[in-house]
RNA sequence: GCAGUGAGCCGGAUGACCGCCGCGUGGCCGUAGCGCGCUCGCAAGAGCGUGCGAAGGCCCGGGGAGGAAAGUCCGAACUCCGCAGGGCAGUGCGCCGGGUAACACCCGGGCGGGGCGACCCGACGGAAAGUGGCACAGAAAAUAUACCGCUCGCCGUCGCUCGGCGCCUUCGGGUGUCGAGCUGCGGCGCAGUAAGGGUGAAAAGGUGCGGUAAGAGCGCACCGCGCGGCUGGUAACAGACGUGGCAGGCCAAACCCCGCACGGAGCAAGACCAAAUAGGGGCGCGCUGGCUUCGGCCAAUCGGACGGCCCGUCCGAUCGACGUGUCCGGGUAGGUUGCUCGAGUCCGCCAGUAAUGGCGGACCUAGAGGAAUGGUCAUCCCGCCAUAGCCGGCGCGCCGCAAGGCGCGACGGCGACGGCGGACAGAAUUCGGCUUACAGGGUCACUGCGGCC
RNA sequence: GCCGGUAUCGUCUAGGGGUCAGGACACGUGGUUCUCAGCCAUGUAACCGGGGUUCGAAUCCCCGUACCGGUA
């Protein structure tokens, strides 16, 4: 399949991070953290938030761009919204590892988030988080 | 050849596969909707076919980061708010002339400083308008002063010379005292002086000669400085001349004075469309009977207060508070716009030393918005390192009568294969500047030194 | 994106052209005590970086860096 990335494939809203940071599941790796979320219908959206401690616009950029294109990748069917928090090594890190380990965090957090497990129903503290 | 100066330029290339965002009188599909035809139906309308076809999808074509896009330090455009006019305050700028929409920018010139030079650097108005500061050191830090020193006068004193007198004498002289002179030392002075010393970042024009008791612009020459007119220059300023013995330190990125400029906010400015919910306004509809002396009374309905709720009591209303329907305006989420044709880019000619301007021609060159302009790979290119190897002269050893040859060593150059690296940095309303960051490459002009012809 | 502000010992701060950059807490050493705490004495330790103005800069000016805040 033609794995393309339009804009209806982005998290484009405030809301709607948010939502994925105080609902999803995280998994953290070596390159990335990434925030999962399970959506009723639909089609999976990636957002990126890269702070400023990865770097400048330029390194924020290709963060960024690489992340966009491991998700094209994959291309998952799954309605997933998935936000990824880049860390600094990602920038180095060969194309091929990065596929890996986003394949594998977003699969263990996608497999821990499709049962309606108790903890998902313990009443998380709202986070406050004012990353963009 | 080496070292350097200035100006301007580029800032990886090619290909494969897979993507992102705009654009197009471009094609295809095609939803809502509209037109036409047919069928069904009494009709409203429904179904089918067909044409156009918002939105949307696919294809095709074409476009898609920078010289600094950065820092946000200046100046503007644009937008909203404020505003009779003027002043004060505040901020910025500050040699002169020019350029410009404007500027703290640019160009040319002046002056000062640096460099052998090509060239480079400079916040470069005013300190005899006022206020203030100048630590420590030093005599004194701005009304000049007088510590050492130098000089003069007076006093004291050691010594020397000369002279008078007394005493002694081997007649050479010795010695005591008095006087004069000289030199040294010490003290005193409302005395002179500011050359020299020392302190300091800085000490009241500099150098030399004369002069003087010693000195001093006290006099003179040159230099510096002030003033005056003259000449050149638009001017800043420069030059020569005359004149004045010198006017009085530094700091204004201390307060300040003088001159000039400036209203505030910023595209998250602002404009338009506008869901849901709440609230506002208009209109329509719903919403009483009896008695009456016309003040009201009774009941009903609605609303409010008391109350956890019901009953009840009280208050108000019964054409207006209420309920309901509908419309309108403000406005939030969200969307659209502002948004890229502009003090535009390139080429040529003309004016000007130049910045720049004028004329003519050609061109359209990113418009994103949790934020695109790429990802992965291959080949090439460039730089650095370095192995094998090759080349060069040098040193040592051996062979040779010699020319020379061989070996070893450190040095320099090239360097297949290989390894590492390829900067600074990402448009965010748009321009003009400034500043800062930057691997490497290349162009033109010029300077100094050395070599060769 | 736009617009502001701050920076001084390890920490919190004072100082706004010259005096030893001062104080508190913390830390080190010694003393007091049987020991610890406390107290006393003493010491180490800083002006964000680079330029400029000035005789002299933590202070004034310019450039940069880092951090913080406001604004939908």
């Amino acid at each position: 399949m033609p794995a393309s990335f339009p804009r209806a494939a982005r998290i484009r809203r405030r809301g709607e991070f948010t939502g994925v940071f105080d609902g999803g599941v995280k998994r953290h790796g070596r390159l990335m953290s990434v925030f999962v979320l399970p959506m009723p219908a639909g089609r999976a959206r990636l957002g990126i938030a890269a702070s400023k401690k990865i770097g400048g616009a330029v390194e924020r950029n290709l963060a960024k761009r690489r992340m966009r294109e491991v998700f094209r990748a994959a291309g998952l069917p799954a309605p997933l919204d998935i936000v990824v928090i880049p860390r600094r090594d990602l920038l180095t890190a060969p194309f091929e590892s990065v596929r890996q380990e986003f394949a594998t965090l977003v699969d263990v957090a996608a497999r821990h988030g499709r049962r309606p497990q108790p903890s998902a129903d313990q009443p998380r503290a709202p986070r406050r988080d004012r990353r963009v």
